[in-house]
DNA sequence: TGTACATCAGTGAACGCGCGTTCACTGATGTAC
DNA sequence: TGTACATCAGTGAACGCGCGTTCACTGATGTAC
C-alpha cells in the first residue's frame, strides 16, 4: 500500500497518524528487521526530520505501533470472548491469535521484539499487551477455574508457537500432509482441540 | 565468556573454529539483533578482515552458527528419543526443546530468524534444522501413528511457543502463580501433560 | 641441511553507505488588538 | 477587516558513527631441490 497522500508542504495536520500508518505499511513491505525512521518518513511523504516533532525517537514511534498492534489483537480477542460456551471460546481465542499473527507477521514480530523486554519504559505498550494477554488468561479461568493458569499458558503457548512456526517458514517443506500456511486456520483448530480437551467443541 | 586466547599474530591455525565460538559468545552477550562481524573478529582476537579468509560473508558465518545450534538441539532430542515409553519420550522432547531455547536464547532466535526463510541458500542449515524437526515428528508418529502429524505439530507448537514467551519476557509480571522463567522446566512438563494427553506419563 | 619460492592467512587502511539524530531555517497558522 | 507577532510544524543540510566489505600488503609456512 502506498501511503503517499497529496500533502500541503506545511502543516500536514495529521502527520502523527500518517506516520503510524506509514510505519505499518513499511513493516508489511520490508519486515520488522529492516524498518527505518527514514523509510517511514518517506512513506508518509515528509522529510526524515519531520517525525521528531511527533516522536522523541524511532523506538518511541515503534513502541506506539506495537501498542496499537496489541490493541488490535486485544480487540479481536475481546470480541470472540463474547462466545458463551467456554470451550468454544478457548478455541476461538486460539484461532484469532493465530489469524492475527499470520495477517501481520511483521507487526507480530515487533510486538514480541526487544521493546517488550523494555516494557517498563513504555507503560502504554505494557498496558495494551497485558490487556491482550488478559483475554487469554480470562478465557482459561472461565473454562476451568481450578487449572486456569496452566490451561491458559497451554493454550497461549500453542497459539504463539504455531504462529511463530508459520510466519518464520519453519513448516515449509516439511512432511505435514499439505501446505501448512494455507491451512493454518484448520491446523490451529485441530491442535487446540487436541491440546485443550475434546469436550471443548 | 572471554574468547581472547593468546594467539600468534599469524597463522592462528584454527581461526574458523575460534570465530564460530566467538560468535556464540557475542550472541550470548549482545543478543541476536546486535551481532556484528567486527565484534566477532574482535572477540576472536583478530582484525575484522580476517574472517573473510574463512567465510564469504557475515551471513555465511551466521548460517554456520545457526546450523550448529540446530545440530546441538538435534543431538539433545535424539538422545532423549532413546526413551522407550513413547508417551514419556514426547514429554522429554518437549522438556529438552524448551531447555535448549532457555539455555541459549540468542542462538534460538538466530535459528528461527531470517536465515531460516532463506534455507534454500544454506543446505547444511536446512539439513540440520530438518533433522531436529524430524525428531519431534518421529516421536509423535511413534506414539500415535494415526494422528502423528497433528500430534507432532501440537507438541512442537507448545514447546516452541513456551520457549518464545519465556525468552521474550512476555510472561514477566503476569499473574501466573510464580516466577515463570525459573519454573520453566516444571511449566513445560505441566503443559505437555495437559496438551498431549494424560496417558503420556 | 640450506635455500628459493609459491602459497597461505593474517594486517590495517580505506571505501561507500545508511542510519538516528541535531540544528538553523522558514513558511503557515491563529490570535490580539 | 487589517495588521503585528508568537507559535507551530515543516525543510534540508550536516554530523558522527558503525557497519560490511575490499584491497594492497606482509609475515609465516611448507615444499622442491
Amino acid at each position: 500500500m502506498n501511503m503517499k497522500i497529496p500533502t500541503k508542504p506545511y502543516h500536514h495536520g495529521n502527520l502523527r497518524e500518517s506516520l503510524l500508518a506509514a510505519a505499518e505499511a513499511v513493516l508489511a513491505e520490508r519486515g520488522a528487521q529492516g524498518i527505518t525512521l527514514r523509510d517511514v518518513a518517506k512513506a508518509a511523504g515528509v522529510s526524515h526530520a519531520a517525525p521528531y516533532h511527533h516522536f522523541a525517537s524511532l523506538n518511541d514511534l515503534l513502541a506506539v505501533v506495537a501498542e496499537r498492534a496489541f490493541t488490535t489483537l486485544g480487540d479481536a480477542l475481546e470480541q470472540v470472548s463474547a462466545e458463551p460456551d467456554t470451550g468454544e471460546r478457548l478455541l476461538k481465542i486460539n484461532d484469532t491469535y493465530v489469524a492475527c499473527a499470520c495477517a501481520q507477521p511483521a507487526q507480530f514480530r515487533l510486538m514480541f521484539g526487544p521493546l517488550l523486554t523494555r516494557k517498563a519504559d513504555y507503560p502504554a505498550l505494557k498496558a495494551a499487551a497485558e490487556r491482550a494477554f488478559g483475554c487469554v488468561l480470562a478465557a482459561a479461568n472461565a473454562h476451568d477455574a481450578k487449572h486456569g493458569p496452566v490451561l491458559a499458558l497451554t493454550g497461549w503457548s500453542l497459539a504463539h508457537g504455531l504462529s511463530n512456526l508459520l510466519i518464520d517458514g519453519a513448516l515449509e517443506g516439511l512432511p505435514l500432509g499439505q501446505d501448512a500456511l494455507a491451512s493454518a486456520p484448520r491446523l490451529a483448530r485441530q491442535l487446540a482441540l487436541r491440546a485443550l480437551g475434546r469436550k471443548a467443541s
